[in-house]
RNA sequence: GGUCCGUUCGUCUAGGGGUUAGGACAGUAGAUUUUCAUUCUACCAACAGGGGUUCGAUUCCCCUACGGACUACCA
């Protein structure tokens, strides 16, 4: 086999927010690219004009530029196969239609959608397995193989509506070699005339796709398990149109399915089960009621685009070593196609949140300090980036999405107004306030602010008071947090500083008694 | 219904003609921690069924079952 630039393609269809699985399926297309040194484009196919979504192209774009998948070449950067918007390549179909007309693979069919569906009705009415317009049902229909040659020009000239269908012959195989599945064999039987160019003049993703891969130059089509059925047709489409010697390798990904039950996963299962099911945000319109509706993205429920990454790339690939954790980089490395399984995945919301611990643990206290500070300006309170930082720091350990720092670190901005009944019950009594009084007292002086300071401070004003450390820490925790539960105490009380972590005792030592 | 694809712990998966069938998530228990969390340790748990081929099959072949995709002038 010759050497050939490796070029891939991920090509959606704007017809709503992109789901999960292609996001998955442009990261696999992604990491092919990166991997083999190959170019990585990104085509609209957009030519069912009925299904058009305003703003799913934009969605598309900036969900993936979220999620670190570089688009090299293709809409929204350029480059030199422009348009990559089918919708504005439109004239470029045509020709091809037209050629394998005249070379007897394709054949103009002027069935009205009563005629077809009349087809149907008699088909199933008899029986036939699997009713459709093929090489047997077509001598029945009204197409330029039936039509005299005359009726056909004088029906085009009249601009009666047609579509052009594909002339798939009636007994052969078709065969090709999927990197993932390896040989899949189909009779031509099982393949339908499909329709190529449709009477509004746009072609069908079937024609579009092709051409386009091939005047792109597309080396590989990694794509879903969705698309398996239809590929010997795109085979037999490359065949006829003379390009079967460039033709793409093709690799059918497995499906993504639902988490319990099973099924393709859908934007429902999102909403029923709790849990993203589109990489970011989207408003949209109820297709039924045309009600505005939200659904959530993994970028707003607190998921970093590294744990997304990584925890979709093992959806279906693993690099069969015990590594689990891999950047973006290291996936390049790692990834072949050859990897990929050939069965389904469920998907799994616990995975996706222990990856997120993981990235969130592992992001610098930096790069999470926004965050707390997004939120912080929301209730009007003013925060410097070190304070945050320090904040997060304790805090990563214990949550798992960025949002949890606000509600898991409130004590850290507002007093407690309200305390831990239970806790209180439990140990609260009069000696512990007077030590909680005591080191509220001694606390002003402390030589040191830092939490070894504190705490030795704290053993001592204790131990004076006759008590054992044990005996009070959890109330001193209680008094200044209100809970019972958190990081490191005398960390927390470092942040808070001496000041207000003394004001904070004696407002419980005078509530509590 | 038809065509095609698939089937290892609850989930993601490794493995492969002879293995105690490995790892991770979840779950459970314990250790650490003033607490919770983290961390660490241990435990729990799988080759869909039936036929072949073979000295031997979870692994190869066939059948069945089950699951899925597709079956539009949608992609």
């Amino acid at each position: 086999m010759t050497e050939r630039k490796v070029r891939v393609r991920f090509a959606p269809s704007p017809t709503g927010p992109l789901h999960i699985g292609g996001v998955r399926t442009a990261l696999y297309n992604f990491l092919l690219a990166r991997k083999l040194g190959g170019t990585m484009i990104l085509r609209i196919e957009d030519t069912d004009q009925n299904r058009f979504v305003p703003g799913a192209e934009a969605y598309i774009l900036e969900a993936l530029a979220w999620c670190g998948i570089v688009i090299d070449e293709g809409q929204g950067v350029g480059g030199p196969h422009a348009p990559y918007k089918q919708s504005e390549r439109k004239p470029m179909y045509r020709a091809y239609a037209d050629q394998l007309i005249a070379d007897g693979f394709a054949y103009y069919a002027f069935d009205t959608p009563d005629e077809l569906d009349a087809m149907r009705a008699r088909l199933q009415a008899a029986k036939v397995p699997n009713p459709q317009y093929n090489s047997i049902t077509r001598a029945q229909m009204r197409n330029s193989l039936t039509l005299p040659e005359d009726e056909v020009q004088a029906l085009l000239d009249a601009g009666t509506p047609y579509v052009i269908r594909l002339k798939v012959p009636r007994k052969e195989e078709i065969r090709f070699q999927d990197m993932i599945r390896g040989w899949v064999v189909v009779h031509s039987s099982a393949v339908d005339d499909k329709v190529l160019m449709k009477s509004d003049g746009m072609p069908t993703y079937h024609l579009a796709n092709i051409v386009d891969d091939h005047l792109m130059d597309i080396s590989h089509v990694i794509r879903g398990e969705e698309w398996l059925p239809s590929a010997p047709l795109h085979v037999l489409l490359y065949r006829y149109l003379g390009w079967e010697s460039t033709m793409p390798q093709f690799a059918h990904l497995p499906l993504l399915l639902k988490p319990d039950g099973t099924g393709k996963l859908s934007k429902r299962d999102g909403d029923r089960l709790g849990f993203p099911v589109f990489p970011l945000e989207w408003r949209g319109l109820d297709a039924d009621t045309g009600e505005p509706t939200l659904s959530r993205g993994y970028r707003e429920d607190g998921y970093l685009p590294a744990a997304l990454v990584n925890f979709l790339a093992f959806l279906g690939w693993n690099p069969g070593t015990a590594q689990e954790i891999f950047s973006m980089d290291e996936l390049i490395q790692a990834f072949s196609i050859e990897r990929v399984s050939k069965s389904p995945a469920k998907f799994d919301q616990n995975k996706a949140k222990w990856f997120n611990e993981h990235y969130l643990r592992a992001q610098p206290n930096a790069e999470l300090a926004p965050y707390l500070l997004g939120a912080l300006a929301e209730h009007g309170i003013a925060c410097t980036q070190a304070k945050a930082e320090q904040i997060v720091g304790v805090m990563k350990e214990r949550v798992s999405f960025p949002q949890d720092f606000w509600q898991e670190a409130k004590y850290f901005f507002q007093a407690p107004d309200a305390y831990d009944e239970q806790a209180v019950a439990k140990k609260w009594n009069p000696q512990v306030a007077a030590a909680l009084a005591a080191y509220a007292e001694a606390l002003p002086g402390a030589a040191a602010a830092a939490a070894e300071g504190l705490k030795n401070l704290f053993n001592q004003t204790v131990e004076a008071q006759g008590m054992k450390p044990g005996q009070v820490l959890q109330m001193l925790r209680m008094a200044v947090t209100g809970g019972a539960a958190g990081p490191d105490l005398f960390e927390t009380l470092a942040i808070l500083g001496p000041g207000e972590v003394a004001q904070r005792l004696r407002t419980a030592v005078a509530t509590l008694g």
